[in-house]
DNA sequence: CGAATTGCCGTAAACGTTTCCGATCGGCCG
DNA sequence: CGGCCGATCGGAAACGTTTACGGCAATTCG
């Protein structure tokens, strides 16, 4: 009865209604819809209009079952460690970014759950084949899960960020945490410190490594002397950055500035030194990693190393990209896996806690 | 030969292999791994572990073909609402609670992104279709979405958290935003305030409205005055509750308290008390709203009520579930769907901002 | 003891696509 | 004018499952 105006319930328009409709076969229909070249202007023409008059939406499930792809990845974001706080405010604008950029590759997006202790068929790598996800991507790494070890091992593309593993078809992207650390420092030595301390995180994480080989590399290279106390190991919350903050300035010869790997422990520092009647930054300065919200929202307001999500959201997904095998490519086990991490940069926040003038 | 460990790469040991290796047909096969009930024990048990042993995966897009379903829905999460940091960690934790909770109950959970605009026919509607989904739950409220009130007008069962728009298979999920702020109010008053003030969100956002008629029903029923000027709109970010600070402060009778519907903007009070050498919470008491992750960490810690994010998440999947058609219930267009909001209770946090001793 | 019931299983038809293999039809070149 | 070629299309076989239907034995019941 004429064109309607958007998604009638025709109820169930397929294929084969629209062949019957505008009177070509299925095929000629699939081939106009997925804009083959053998179907002539004229008819594909048609055959999109009248779709589009009826609503028409391909059967997803079908077309992956014969085409043998389903234009879909999986995330893995483990909720666990989230729980903990890690990398919490983080995590939403990396989702955010990955969403974005995966949708803008024609990718569809399905999170995975972390599979149950008990069941032993239940893994990342079995949903993987049940769905026929094509790749992966892994926002956090749960201390050491043996699905994520086995995931890796796999012939699966996976695309990590800040993450640990590593495996044939893996590339890892993570901020660039020692330059991070470096910048740091050195806006804490032009603002004319010389004592700087800092409190890491757990050192078996890859990030907190790298940040504090980053605080020694600037610390080397600016010829500042690192006692053996100006180094404390905290644990990325709030209070074993006050724990820390404290033992740090009853030393002898105090720290007149820190820098800490997590806002959260920079906060707590922040307050070890307010608890002692020092002014930040006049006594002592203090700059973060991460730029948490409540960076922004403590006073003095705290400066800090920011993670750039948005880049580390598309990162992941252009080096997932590839891993993947096109529809021209050769296949990817004949293809060289370039295994060099992809490093993105980070941006030194000035604010508050170290600023000059105060 | 024999059993392998996991997951061998016999690559793709599909049902028929499964049929061929233990002498039934497929038929036997797919009633064993389904638990049917028309299968002996022992083959049962003996497909059961061939399946295990090859490491067999089933093919989710063949079943959700054939059964006409895909035990999958979708997640909408507008990244621009997001973006303005208005819930923001907030969502977190619901997607975490959300997915878990549906992982509990056999769902899979693929991220819909928001259609871009230029192209008509991507809406979430064709989204929905497009994969089987069987329904979907959407965390924010885009200001006004068109996308979303065509699939809310459709058949597509909605569940939302926190959202405006209505529709005959939709049913929104919330926190009991008014007891929320009573709950507020009230504690201050045993606190012995009697002048409250209150910073609101903007007023067209149902969960803004509500909270507001929460603290106007707490002040009737403790019989206090509300005068005019204590009643200040804010936007949910810190400088409207830095500027709503100012002026309350600045007003002939202060008040002693202020309830903020939000915690950025009730640190942003505390920040104008703070600029008036006036001490949280001795001469100031200040709680907030939503337990952002800063509100423990500012000094004075944030009293705030907090919103139960599982219990939401848990909330939203379980008004879902009665909207689906289970496999054995009357279809939906039957059934009558209960209209009636979730509400969730919210919880008091008692914090430094507001603690009687200090 | 015959018939009906029950338990277990196989055959085959779907589900909605894509794609290989031809088929038809003009037109072009030699 | 005949064969060849490119363009355009249709027929039909897949893809991996589920499930209605029917069959065969063993068991039960009248």
């Amino acid at each position: 009865m004429g064109p309607c105006p958007l998604a009638q319930n025709g109820f169930d328009v397929n294929i084969r209604e629209l062949a019957r409709r505008s009177g070509v076969s299925t095929a000629t229909v699939s081939r106009a819809l997925n804009d083959r070249a053998e179907v002539s202007e004229a008819t594909r023409e048609r055959i999109r209009r009248l779709a589009s008059e009826l609503g028409y939406a391909p059967n997803e499930p079908a077309r992956t079952l014969v085409r043998r792809r389903s234009d879909t990845i999986g995330l893995i974001w483990d909720s666990g460690q989230e729980a903990q706080g890690l990398h919490n405010p983080f995590l939403l604008g990396l989702l955010s970014a990955v969403r974005t950029a995966l949708s803008e590759a024609d990718y569809h997006l399905m999170l995975l759950t972390t599979p149950a202790a008990d069941d032993p068929d239940a893994s990342y790598l079995q949903a993987v084949r049940r769905h026929n996800l094509e790749g992966v991507i892994v926002l956090t790494t749960p201390p050491d899960d043996r699905c994520l070890r086995v995931l890796a091992a796999s012939d699966v593309p996976c695309a990590g960020i800040d993450t640990a593993f590593t495996g044939p078809h893996t590339v890892r992207v993570s901020s660039d945490n020692a330059a991070g650390a470096e910048a740091a420092v050195e806006h804490l030595h032009t603002l004319g410190h010389r004592r700087i301390a800092t409190i890491t995180g757990p050192l078996h994480l890859p990030p907190a490594a790298e940040r504090l080989a980053g605080y020694r590399r600037a610390c080397e290279r600016l010829g500042l002397a690192v006692p053996e106390e100006y180094v404390v190991e905290g644990d990325f919350f709030l209070d074993s950055g006050q724990r820390a903050g404290d033992r740090l300035l009853a030393l002898g010869e105090p720290p007149t500035a820190i820098f800490a790997a997590g806002d959260q422990m920079a906060i707590g520092a922040m307050h070890a030194a307010a608890d002692l009647n020092l002014s930040v930054p006049r006594d002592l300065a203090v700059v973060g990693f991460d730029d948490i919200d409540a960076a922004a929202l403590v006073r003095p307001s705290l400066s800090t190393v920011a993670q750039d999500q948005r880049a580390l959201g598309e990162a992941a997904v252009a080096a997932l990209r590839g891993l993947l095998d096109g529809p021209d490519l050769t296949p990817r086990s004949e293809r060289t896996v370039s295994a060099t991490p992809r490093i993105v940069p980070t941006r030194l926040l000035v604010r508050g806690s170290s600023r000059p003038g105060a």
